[in-house]
RNA sequence: GGGGUAGUAGCUCAGUCGGUUAGAGCGCCUGCCUGUCACGCAGGAGGCCGCGGGUUCGAGUCCCGUCUAUCCCGCCA
């Protein structure tokens, strides 16, 4: 089997060549006599031409040929004549006269459409069981082309900066503190269980220990966790970790990574370094962790001007210590019912009571609470909103971080109303990159009534907060960092804690993990910290979520050729399925009756 | 565990107020066609209206349940 050349090659300056293909039938046009072929393959089209007076064998068996069949041709290109030139192909300009065929493969019908437009609106279930034919799209040829050339710069520009690429454990023990994992039964060890790795965390703190100085891995991580557009049972971390380094190196390394990934894979100049919010500012400006910076509707702060309100609900937030927040969403006022009440639902699904606005219009204040203001609060809402005609005034009054996060869900909703009506653009090819920082390190599980760790019980914290570990846990920031792209969060990390004696105390005492479950489960890792740590911080990021974020897809079971529903479900392979009595007695397990 | 959306021909969809034989485009099959490139022309086949139950003289349409996919909340150290 001999392939000259693939089918995006040829040009006018081929004619006269011999030459051999090799592809998929896209489509055939048979014109009763001449029938053309457009072959296919990884890389473009190339037409093919089937002339029964001149070759009548090829000809004569290109007619049974059916789209999406595998062939090989040989012939000779030929220059097209003038007028049937196709400009819209790279290869139009000439066709190949073929003089042999072979039908390596003939395809039954396929199911859907490949093709982009058409095959996009297909039910994803169909195209999900069928997954080999809609990788032929060139959508997706795209996608899996772009990821392979971002992992390649990926482990270029970390070769380039001194990392080993190291190879983690999947199996791994079990550690509940974090999301909840895949069990694999051992068959040796009766009883006992391994989990699949939900990242490689500790074994690249104990890299550090062993003194591999910079690590970093492609590495497959799975959680047993309900699923999301942009979250699958097994996906692709981009993991490091880096001794002897503090914050800004790690950021300045980062950015030097994503410049050269959107360089080298969009041609995408990005503006470095990217900003830094602290978490706190971006609660409070954007009601989110991870904000989206590419508009402005930010929220305002108004708990001082009612904290004596006349309005019961407002003053009781603020005097309780809570917050009263506000956001304009500009000309929505024309905002129709039905938005309006889906806008409430979704507060309320956020613990909101329901959704105070105003509308602004006729330069009257539209809304069932504004009689309940007093002037001074009219006006300090007035002149610190900026309210013009047309104008919509969100609300909500609650617990701080609920009312920012409230509000800022708000925010999205209302840009997406906004962009509905063609009143906010957001330029596609904007790629508006920030740090969050300034974490605290435990927040308060009110469930549990007890501290629990906000990132990951080994982030450090900020040095001089360390006295407040004891008198006051909820005011200590962590060294933790999230990189922010477009309000997605693409991956975060910490320097760690490296002293024994630290991290012991952030379990016991602060965490209160008792000392005897401490001892089973982090154990080797306190024990290695006593050998010989130096300090070291890292970083972890969802490969698939960069990778659906340079392909402009909206899930990233787009960028994962294999990827699973919403059930965990492979509906190609038909995963996960049945075992049978045996293989379960090997592992020494027994189902439960169920129903 | 909860909320939303969808499910009608192989695919994408339409289907009025509950009414007679459920339609369209694409695809598929047959025939014709020597310069197409979404080829064209003529003809044809193709339906458990997701599944189960109910209301009704009558259900694709209304009600209840259920399954599947998807979006979101919870969850994701």
């Amino acid at each position: 089997m001999k392939r000259t050349h693939h089918c995006a090659q040829l040009t006018a300056a081929d004619v006269g060549r011999k030459v051999s293909l090799l592809g998929w039938v896209d489509s055939i046009r048979d014109h009763g006599g001449i029938l053309f072929v457009d072959l296919r393959d990884r890389e473009g089209i190339t037409q093919l031409l089937f002339d029964p007076t001149g070759n009548p064998g090829p000809a004569e068996k290109a007619a049974a040929l059916k789209p999406e069949s595998v062939i090989e041709i040989e012939g000779e290109v030929v220059a097209r004549p003038a007028e049937t030139v196709n400009r819209n192909l790279g290869t139009g300009a000439i066709e190949v006269d073929c003089t042999a065929l072979v039908i390596h493969n003939l395809a039954e019908t396929p199911p859907f459409p490949i093709d982009d437009t058409l095959g996009e609106k297909v039910n994803e279930d169909l195209r999900l069981t069928y997954r080999y034919l809609d990788l032929r799209r060139p959508r997706l040829r795209r996608i899996f082309k772009l990821r392979h050339r971002a992992t390649k710069v990926i482990r270029d520009y970390f070769d380039e900066e001194g990392f080993y690429e190291i190879e983690t454990p999947i199996l791994f023990k079990s550690t509940p503190e974090g999301a909840r994992e895949y069990l694999v039964p051992s068959r040796l060890q009766p009883g006992h269980f391994y989990a699949l790795a939900q990242s490689p965390q500790q074994f690249k703190q104990i890299l550090m220990v062993g003194g591999m100085e910079r690590y970093y891995q492609l590495a497959r991580c799975f959680r047993d966790e309900d699923l999301r557009a942009d979250r699958q049972p097994e996906f692709t971390q981009l993991d490091l970790e880096i001794s002897f380094i503090d914050r800004d190196g790690l950021y300045a390394l980062i950015e030097g990574l994503m410049a050269r990934l959107w360089k080298d894979v969009l041609g995408v100049e990005l503006a470095l370094p990217f900003p830094r919010l602290a978490f706190k500012d971006a609660m409070n400006r954007f009601g989110s962790d991870k904000p989206d910076t590419r508009f402005g509707l930010e929220l305002e702060d108004f708990t001082a001007d009612f904290r004596e309100s006349g309005f019961k609900v407002f003053r009781a937030a603020a005097e309780s210590g809570g917050a009263v927040k506000a956001l304009v969403a500009p000309g929505l006022a024309d905002i129709t019912q039905g938005e309006l009440n889906h806008l409430t639902e979704t507060a309320k699904s956020l613990g909101a009571k329901g959704l105070a606005f105003i509308k602004i219009e006729g330069g009257e204040w539209k809304s069932p609470i504004v009689k309940f203001f007093s002037e001074a609060e009219k006006a300090a809402l007035s002149e610190r909103l900026g309210l013009k005609d047309g104008d919509l005034v969100f609300f909500a009054a609650d617990a701080w971080e609920r009312a920012c996060t409230i509000l800022g869900r708000i925010r999205l909703e209302s840009a997406a109303l906004l962009r509905k009506r063609g009143r906010l653009e957001i330029p596609s090819g904007r790629y508006d990159f920030l740090w969050v920082v300034d974490f605290p390190l435990m927040t308060y599980d009110e469930e549990q009534g007890r501290y629990v760790a906000s990132h990951h019980p080994f982030t450090a914290p900020v040095p001089e907060d360390v006295p407040l570990l004891d008198s006051d846990p909820k005011s200590v920031r962590g060294q933790h960092y999230d990189l922010v792209l477009n309000g997605t969060e693409l991956g975060g990390g910490s320097i760690r804690i490296h002293q024994a004696d630290i991290q012991k105390k952030i379990f016991e005492e602060v965490l209160k993990i008792p000392p005897e479950v401490v001892e089973t489960r982090f154990g080797y890792l306190l024990r290695a910290f006593r050998y010989g740590c130096p300090p070291h911080g890292g970083i972890a990021f969802g490969l698939d979520r960069i990778m659906a974020l340079l392909t402009d897809s909206a899930s990233i079971r787009d960028v994962i050729a294999f990827p699973k529903t919403q059930k965990g479900q492979c509906l190609m392979t038909q995963s996960p399925g049945p075992v049978t009595a045996k293989q379960l007695k090997d592992v020494h397990l027994t189902p439960l009756a169920t129903g």
